[in-house]
DNA sequence: TGCCAGGCCCTCTTTAGGGCCTT
């Protein structure tokens, strides 16, 4: 596998879901994986420089009393910049990850130089007979192990790297496709769902 | 306190609407 193929899985937890309407994030976790497996870990609290709210307080297991404590975004935002270098990023419903990570490092003024793609958009196109595809609903559909403490930052990142990793052997198993590249799976999350057999097939 | 967005994707579609996902 090249270096093109090691990728940071990773997950914000957040004040709310609209990083435009000023929602700041509050924690992220990451891992990296080179070679088919978790090689290195990020976690962080992050102090976003405003109480949060109950919901979010209950959602995530995160208080305000333990943020009150934590470094503020910026300083956090720089060591993830350093942690994820240029690697390529995966997040569970990507779309949502993608808007706070560029958001909080426009706002230390720096950018990502790695390509974004989504398990959830992998997933539906892999596991189409699913319940659903949610995270945690894919992590006990595929049996993956798990003590169900989902919404912490490296605890959802660690299940979706595994989840990641699961959809690269399903995909192996399935289409006898010996090395699935990152590229080959941004190309899944862009195929229409009815062509998916067609995208393996040619690989 | 309660609310907010946005991309994907399906269908009773494309001159639109609504559910799924993320916090």
């Amino acid at each position: 596998m090249s270096k093109a193929d090691t990728v940071i899985v990773l997950d914000f937890e957040t004040t709310g879901i609209s990083p435009g309407m000023g929602d700041r994030a509050i924690e992220i976790g990451a891992v990296r994986i080179e070679n088919g497996e978790v090689t290195d870990r990020f976690q962080e609290l992050m102090n976003p420089g405003r109480r949060i709210s109950g919901f979010i307080e209950d959602y995530t297991g995160i208080s305000n009393r333990m943020l009150q404590s934590a470094p503020p975004c910026g300083e956090v935002m720089q060591r993830f910049s350093d942690f994820i270098g240029d690697n390529n990023l995966v997040a569970h419903n990507a779309s949502f990850d993608q808007r706070f990570l560029d958001a909080e490092l426009a706002l230390i003024s720096k950018k990502r130089s790695g390509q974004f793609t989504c398990s959830m958009l992998a997933a539906r196109r892999l596991y189409q007979e699913a319940p659903n595809h949610k995270l945690g609903s894919l992590v006990r559909y595929m049996n993956i192990p798990s003590d169900g403490t989902f919404h912490r930052a490296l605890y959802d990142s660690e299940m979706t790297a595994k989840l990641w990793l699961a959809m690269l052997g399903s995909i192996g198993d399935r289409y006898a496709v010996p090395a699935v590249s990152f590229s080959l799976m941004r190309k899944l999350t862009r195929t229409p769902k009815r062509s998916v057999s067609q995208l393996f097939e040619r690989s």
